[in-house]
DNA sequence: TTAATAAATGCAATTAAGTTGCAAATATGT
DNA sequence: ACATATTTGCAACTTAATTGCATTTATTAA
Protein backbone atom coordinates (compact mmCIF):
# COMPACT_ATOMS: atom_id res chain seq x y z
CA UNK A 1 0.00 0.00 0.00
CA UNK A 2 1.57 3.28 -1.19
CA UNK A 3 1.30 6.48 0.30
CA UNK A 4 -2.00 8.08 -1.34
CA UNK A 5 -3.40 4.88 -0.27
CA UNK A 6 -2.54 5.01 3.11
CA UNK A 7 -3.90 8.70 2.98
CA UNK A 8 -7.53 7.76 1.65
CA UNK A 9 -7.47 4.92 4.34
CA UNK A 10 -6.36 7.80 6.83
CA UNK A 11 -9.43 9.32 6.35
CA UNK A 12 -11.59 6.31 6.37
CA UNK A 13 -12.26 6.48 2.25
CA UNK A 14 -12.37 3.69 0.11
CA UNK A 15 -9.26 2.84 -2.27
CA UNK A 16 -11.04 3.76 -5.83
CA UNK A 17 -9.01 4.73 -8.83
CA UNK A 18 -11.21 7.81 -9.29
CA UNK A 19 -9.75 8.67 -5.94
CA UNK A 20 -6.33 7.80 -6.09
CA UNK A 21 -6.27 9.61 -9.71
CA UNK A 22 -7.29 12.75 -8.44
CA UNK A 23 -5.87 12.46 -5.14
CA UNK A 24 -2.39 12.12 -6.85
CA UNK A 25 -3.63 14.59 -9.13
CA UNK A 26 -3.66 17.33 -6.98
CA UNK A 27 -0.87 16.35 -5.05
CA UNK A 28 1.37 17.12 -8.23
CA UNK A 29 -0.36 20.96 -9.03
CA UNK A 30 0.59 23.43 -7.00
CA UNK A 31 -2.26 25.40 -7.96
CA UNK A 32 -5.98 25.28 -6.83
CA UNK A 33 -8.48 23.59 -9.38
CA UNK A 34 -12.02 23.20 -10.02
CA UNK A 35 -14.18 20.77 -11.30
CA UNK A 36 -14.10 22.00 -14.89
CA UNK A 37 -9.66 21.44 -14.51
CA UNK A 38 -10.66 18.17 -13.50
CA UNK A 39 -13.32 17.26 -15.83
CA UNK A 40 -11.22 18.45 -18.40
CA UNK A 41 -8.16 16.01 -17.29
CA UNK A 42 -10.38 13.11 -16.57
CA UNK A 43 -13.71 12.96 -18.46
CA UNK A 44 -12.34 10.26 -20.73
CA UNK A 45 -11.94 7.30 -17.88
CA UNK A 46 -14.82 9.04 -14.91
CA UNK A 47 -17.83 10.78 -15.24
CA UNK A 48 -18.78 14.29 -14.26
CA UNK A 49 -21.04 13.50 -11.80
CA UNK A 50 -18.13 10.83 -10.31
CA UNK A 51 -15.95 13.73 -10.05
CA UNK A 52 -18.10 15.91 -8.56
CA UNK A 53 -18.94 13.12 -5.47
CA UNK A 54 -15.09 12.78 -5.38
CA UNK A 55 -14.62 16.14 -4.68
CA UNK A 56 -17.20 15.89 -1.76
CA UNK A 57 -16.30 13.27 -0.31
CA UNK A 58 -12.79 14.88 0.16
CA UNK A 59 -14.06 18.19 1.15
CA UNK A 60 -16.18 16.33 3.53
CA UNK A 61 -13.40 14.45 5.01
CA UNK A 62 -10.60 17.21 5.24
CA UNK A 63 -8.56 16.01 2.39
CA UNK A 64 -9.12 19.63 0.41
CA UNK A 65 -10.10 22.71 1.14
CA UNK A 66 -13.04 25.03 -0.83
CA UNK A 67 -11.71 28.23 -1.81
CA UNK A 68 -14.32 30.72 -2.41
CA UNK A 69 -13.29 33.71 -4.89
CA UNK A 70 -15.59 35.95 -6.58
CA UNK A 71 -15.81 34.07 -9.68
CA UNK A 72 -18.18 31.91 -8.00
CA UNK A 73 -16.60 28.76 -9.54
CA UNK A 74 -15.59 26.15 -6.16
CA UNK A 75 -11.65 25.73 -6.60
CA UNK A 76 -9.97 23.08 -3.97
CA UNK A 77 -6.54 22.73 -2.68
CA UNK A 78 -4.67 19.47 -0.49
CA UNK A 79 -5.15 20.41 2.84
CA UNK A 80 -1.69 20.29 5.13
CA UNK A 81 -2.37 18.53 8.22
CA UNK A 82 -3.08 15.08 6.94
CA UNK A 83 -4.16 13.87 9.66
CA UNK A 84 -6.53 16.47 11.57
CA UNK A 85 -9.71 15.86 9.24
CA UNK A 86 -12.42 18.70 9.68
CA UNK A 87 -9.87 21.17 11.37
CA UNK A 88 -9.68 24.42 10.93
CA UNK A 89 -6.07 24.71 11.84
CA UNK A 90 -4.93 25.13 8.40
CA UNK A 91 -5.98 28.36 8.29
CA UNK A 92 -3.28 30.29 5.46
CA UNK A 93 -3.86 32.92 2.73
CA UNK A 94 -4.47 32.30 -0.78
CA UNK A 95 -3.41 34.15 -3.39
CA UNK A 96 -5.41 34.38 -6.86
CA UNK A 97 -3.32 36.01 -9.59
CA UNK A 98 -5.06 38.72 -11.97
CA UNK A 99 -2.66 37.95 -14.78
CA UNK A 100 -3.07 34.12 -15.18
CA UNK A 101 -6.01 33.42 -12.84
CA UNK A 102 -4.12 30.63 -10.44
CA UNK A 103 -4.91 30.62 -6.74
CA UNK A 104 -2.30 29.00 -4.87
CA UNK A 105 -2.14 28.56 -1.06
CA UNK A 106 0.54 30.67 0.94
CA UNK A 107 0.97 27.74 3.86
CA UNK A 108 3.45 30.06 5.32
CA UNK A 109 1.29 32.84 5.76
CA UNK A 110 -0.91 32.85 8.56
CA UNK A 111 -4.26 35.11 8.55
CA UNK A 112 -4.12 37.69 11.54
CA UNK A 113 -6.80 36.92 14.38
CA UNK A 114 -8.64 40.29 14.48
CA UNK A 115 -10.47 41.90 17.60
CA UNK A 116 -14.17 41.83 16.41
CA UNK A 117 -17.31 43.74 17.66
CA UNK A 118 -18.79 42.73 20.83
CA UNK A 119 -20.52 39.46 20.85
CA UNK A 120 -19.12 38.28 17.65
CA UNK A 121 -17.29 34.50 18.08
CA UNK A 122 -15.78 33.36 15.31
CA UNK A 123 -14.56 30.09 14.27
CA UNK A 124 -12.80 30.24 10.82
CA UNK A 125 -11.54 32.65 8.96
CA UNK A 126 -10.71 33.42 4.97
CA UNK A 127 -8.35 35.43 3.66
CA UNK A 128 -7.96 35.83 -0.26
CA UNK A 129 -5.62 38.44 -1.77
CA UNK A 130 -5.21 39.21 -5.45
CA UNK A 131 -2.63 40.53 -7.30
CA UNK A 132 -0.27 39.40 -9.70
CA UNK A 133 1.89 36.16 -8.80
CA UNK A 134 5.63 35.49 -8.42
CA UNK A 135 5.69 34.19 -11.99
CA UNK A 136 3.99 36.33 -14.03
CA UNK A 137 6.16 39.21 -12.18
CA UNK A 138 9.20 37.25 -13.01
CA UNK B 1 -34.54 65.21 -6.67
CA UNK B 2 -33.76 62.90 -3.51
CA UNK B 3 -30.77 61.38 -1.81
CA UNK B 4 -31.26 58.18 -4.11
CA UNK B 5 -31.77 60.07 -7.42
CA UNK B 6 -28.31 62.35 -6.30
CA UNK B 7 -26.60 58.58 -5.81
CA UNK B 8 -27.33 57.87 -9.25
CA UNK B 9 -26.89 60.80 -10.93
CA UNK B 10 -23.32 60.69 -8.73
CA UNK B 11 -22.65 57.24 -10.44
CA UNK B 12 -23.75 58.24 -14.10
CA UNK B 13 -26.82 55.95 -14.01
CA UNK B 14 -30.01 56.95 -15.50
CA UNK B 15 -32.56 57.34 -12.43
CA UNK B 16 -34.93 54.40 -13.16
CA UNK B 17 -37.99 52.69 -10.49
CA UNK B 18 -36.03 49.57 -10.51
CA UNK B 19 -32.53 51.26 -9.89
CA UNK B 20 -34.38 53.40 -7.07
CA UNK B 21 -35.86 50.57 -5.55
CA UNK B 22 -33.11 47.99 -5.09
CA UNK B 23 -30.82 50.97 -4.41
CA UNK B 24 -32.85 51.68 -0.65
CA UNK B 25 -33.62 48.47 -0.21
CA UNK B 26 -30.02 48.08 0.00
CA UNK B 27 -30.15 50.81 2.21
CA UNK B 28 -32.44 49.69 4.70
CA UNK B 29 -30.63 45.96 4.79
CA UNK B 30 -27.38 45.68 7.30
CA UNK B 31 -26.60 42.70 5.61
CA UNK B 32 -25.97 41.46 1.96
CA UNK B 33 -27.78 40.75 -0.21
CA UNK B 34 -28.40 38.03 -3.17
CA UNK B 35 -29.68 38.51 -6.43
CA UNK B 36 -32.06 35.39 -4.98
CA UNK B 37 -33.02 38.17 -2.01
CA UNK B 38 -34.17 41.09 -4.25
CA UNK B 39 -35.88 38.46 -6.88
CA UNK B 40 -38.00 37.60 -4.17
CA UNK B 41 -38.81 41.02 -3.15
CA UNK B 42 -39.05 42.53 -6.82
CA UNK B 43 -39.88 39.75 -9.29
CA UNK B 44 -43.78 41.12 -9.47
CA UNK B 45 -42.16 44.56 -10.18
CA UNK B 46 -39.28 43.58 -12.31
CA UNK B 47 -38.08 40.99 -14.44
CA UNK B 48 -35.64 38.70 -13.26
CA UNK B 49 -32.50 39.87 -15.66
CA UNK B 50 -33.55 43.22 -15.31
CA UNK B 51 -32.32 42.76 -11.46
CA UNK B 52 -29.37 40.96 -12.75
CA UNK B 53 -28.29 43.69 -14.97
CA UNK B 54 -29.11 46.35 -12.07
CA UNK B 55 -26.70 44.25 -9.63
CA UNK B 56 -24.43 44.42 -12.96
CA UNK B 57 -24.56 47.96 -13.57
CA UNK B 58 -24.34 48.97 -9.56
CA UNK B 59 -21.37 46.79 -9.35
CA UNK B 60 -19.30 48.17 -12.44
CA UNK B 61 -20.30 51.39 -11.33
CA UNK B 62 -18.70 51.08 -7.26
CA UNK B 63 -22.74 51.51 -5.51
CA UNK B 64 -22.00 47.92 -4.36
CA UNK B 65 -19.44 45.36 -3.56
CA UNK B 66 -19.45 41.60 -4.24
CA UNK B 67 -18.82 39.30 -1.19
CA UNK B 68 -17.32 35.85 -1.87
CA UNK B 69 -18.26 32.87 -0.26
CA UNK B 70 -17.96 29.44 -0.05
CA UNK B 71 -21.94 29.25 -1.20
CA UNK B 72 -20.39 30.40 -4.65
CA UNK B 73 -24.46 32.95 -4.55
CA UNK B 74 -22.94 36.05 -5.60
CA UNK B 75 -24.13 38.67 -2.37
CA UNK B 76 -23.47 42.24 -2.57
CA UNK B 77 -23.72 44.93 0.06
CA UNK B 78 -23.36 48.85 -0.39
CA UNK B 79 -20.23 50.54 -0.92
CA UNK B 80 -19.49 52.78 1.52
CA UNK B 81 -17.24 55.51 -0.24
CA UNK B 82 -19.89 57.13 -2.72
CA UNK B 83 -17.98 59.44 -4.03
CA UNK B 84 -15.07 57.00 -5.21
CA UNK B 85 -15.66 54.76 -8.19
CA UNK B 86 -14.18 51.61 -8.97
CA UNK B 87 -11.72 52.27 -5.62
CA UNK B 88 -10.06 49.40 -3.75
CA UNK B 89 -10.01 51.88 -0.93
CA UNK B 90 -13.14 50.50 0.79
CA UNK B 91 -11.62 47.71 2.43
CA UNK B 92 -13.41 45.95 5.16
CA UNK B 93 -13.54 42.64 7.16
CA UNK B 94 -17.01 40.58 6.07
CA UNK B 95 -18.75 38.27 9.06
CA UNK B 96 -20.60 35.33 7.94
CA UNK B 97 -23.30 33.93 10.43
CA UNK B 98 -23.00 30.11 10.49
CA UNK B 99 -26.41 29.98 12.31
CA UNK B 100 -28.46 32.67 10.58
CA UNK B 101 -26.35 32.71 7.65
CA UNK B 102 -26.67 36.26 7.11
CA UNK B 103 -23.21 38.40 6.00
CA UNK B 104 -22.78 41.77 7.11
CA UNK B 105 -19.52 44.42 6.34
CA UNK B 106 -17.49 45.28 9.29
CA UNK B 107 -16.76 48.64 7.99
CA UNK B 108 -14.69 49.47 11.30
CA UNK B 109 -12.31 46.90 10.75
CA UNK B 110 -9.15 47.00 8.03
CA UNK B 111 -8.18 44.32 6.70
CA UNK B 112 -4.61 44.03 7.70
CA UNK B 113 -1.70 44.36 5.16
CA UNK B 114 0.52 41.03 4.55
CA UNK B 115 3.95 40.82 3.88
CA UNK B 116 4.05 38.56 0.83
CA UNK B 117 6.48 36.19 -0.88
CA UNK B 118 8.71 37.60 -3.33
CA UNK B 119 7.36 39.17 -6.24
CA UNK B 120 3.86 38.85 -5.24
CA UNK B 121 2.18 42.09 -5.56
CA UNK B 122 -1.16 42.31 -3.69
CA UNK B 123 -3.70 44.73 -5.34
CA UNK B 124 -6.83 44.05 -3.31
CA UNK B 125 -8.05 41.53 -0.54
CA UNK B 126 -10.75 40.31 0.75
CA UNK B 127 -11.34 38.50 4.44
CA UNK B 128 -14.25 36.62 5.24
CA UNK B 129 -15.06 35.41 8.97
CA UNK B 130 -17.20 33.17 9.70
CA UNK B 131 -18.77 32.14 13.53
CA UNK B 132 -21.87 33.24 14.75
CA UNK B 133 -22.76 37.09 15.01
CA UNK B 134 -23.73 39.74 17.69
CA UNK B 135 -27.83 39.13 17.25
CA UNK B 136 -27.61 35.27 17.31
CA UNK B 137 -25.59 35.36 20.55
CA UNK B 138 -27.75 37.78 22.15
C1' DT C 1 -11.33 -17.56 -1.00
C1' DT C 2 -15.41 -16.50 -1.22
C1' DA C 3 -19.92 -14.66 0.09
C1' DA C 4 -22.47 -10.71 2.07
C1' DT C 5 -23.07 -5.95 2.18
C1' DA C 6 -22.22 -1.31 2.36
C1' DA C 7 -20.29 2.10 -0.55
C1' DA C 8 -19.13 3.98 -4.98
C1' DT C 9 -20.01 4.59 -9.85
C1' DG C 10 -22.29 5.75 -14.40
C1' DC C 11 -26.09 7.37 -16.75
C1' DA C 12 -30.10 10.17 -17.51
C1' DA C 13 -32.75 13.63 -16.01
C1' DT C 14 -33.37 17.75 -13.39
C1' DT C 15 -32.53 22.04 -10.79
C1' DA C 16 -30.47 26.40 -10.27
C1' DA C 17 -27.61 30.44 -11.44
C1' DG C 18 -26.47 33.40 -14.70
C1' DT C 19 -26.14 35.17 -19.70
C1' DT C 20 -27.43 36.71 -24.44
C1' DG C 21 -30.11 38.71 -28.35
C1' DC C 22 -33.49 41.51 -29.67
C1' DA C 23 -37.63 44.35 -30.01
C1' DA C 24 -40.19 47.65 -27.31
C1' DA C 25 -40.14 51.21 -23.89
C1' DT C 26 -38.08 55.06 -21.42
C1' DA C 27 -34.71 58.65 -19.54
C1' DT C 28 -31.96 62.36 -20.83
C1' DG C 29 -30.01 66.49 -23.22
C1' DT C 30 -31.10 69.79 -26.65
C1' DA D 1 -41.38 68.05 -27.68
C1' DC D 2 -37.71 65.50 -30.32
C1' DA D 3 -33.83 62.68 -31.20
C1' DT D 4 -31.02 59.33 -29.30
C1' DA D 5 -28.73 56.40 -26.38
C1' DT D 6 -29.91 53.51 -22.55
C1' DT D 7 -32.75 50.41 -20.23
C1' DT D 8 -36.20 46.94 -19.87
C1' DG D 9 -38.87 42.55 -20.59
C1' DC D 10 -39.23 38.33 -22.73
C1' DA D 11 -37.62 34.02 -24.54
C1' DA D 12 -34.06 31.15 -25.22
C1' DC D 13 -29.74 29.43 -23.89
C1' DT D 14 -25.46 28.22 -21.29
C1' DT D 15 -23.09 26.44 -17.46
C1' DA D 16 -22.63 24.55 -12.76
C1' DA D 17 -24.25 21.43 -9.78
C1' DT D 18 -27.65 17.88 -7.84
C1' DT D 19 -30.68 13.77 -7.58
C1' DG D 20 -32.50 9.02 -8.31
C1' DC D 21 -31.64 4.66 -9.46
C1' DA D 22 -29.72 0.45 -11.31
C1' DT D 23 -25.16 -1.62 -11.63
C1' DT D 24 -20.63 -2.41 -10.10
C1' DT D 25 -16.94 -2.62 -6.79
C1' DA D 26 -14.21 -2.49 -2.29
C1' DT D 27 -14.19 -4.23 2.11
C1' DT D 28 -15.12 -7.29 6.06
C1' DA D 29 -15.98 -11.41 8.14
C1' DA D 30 -16.96 -16.33 7.63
Amino acid sequence: MNKIEQHLKHHKLRITQVRLDILRYFQNHKTALSHADLEQHFSKHFDRVTIYRTLTSFLENGLIHKIPDDSGIAKYALCRHDSIAHSTVDEHVHFKCKNCGKIECLHALEIPKLHLPKKYKPESANLLIEGTCALCNA
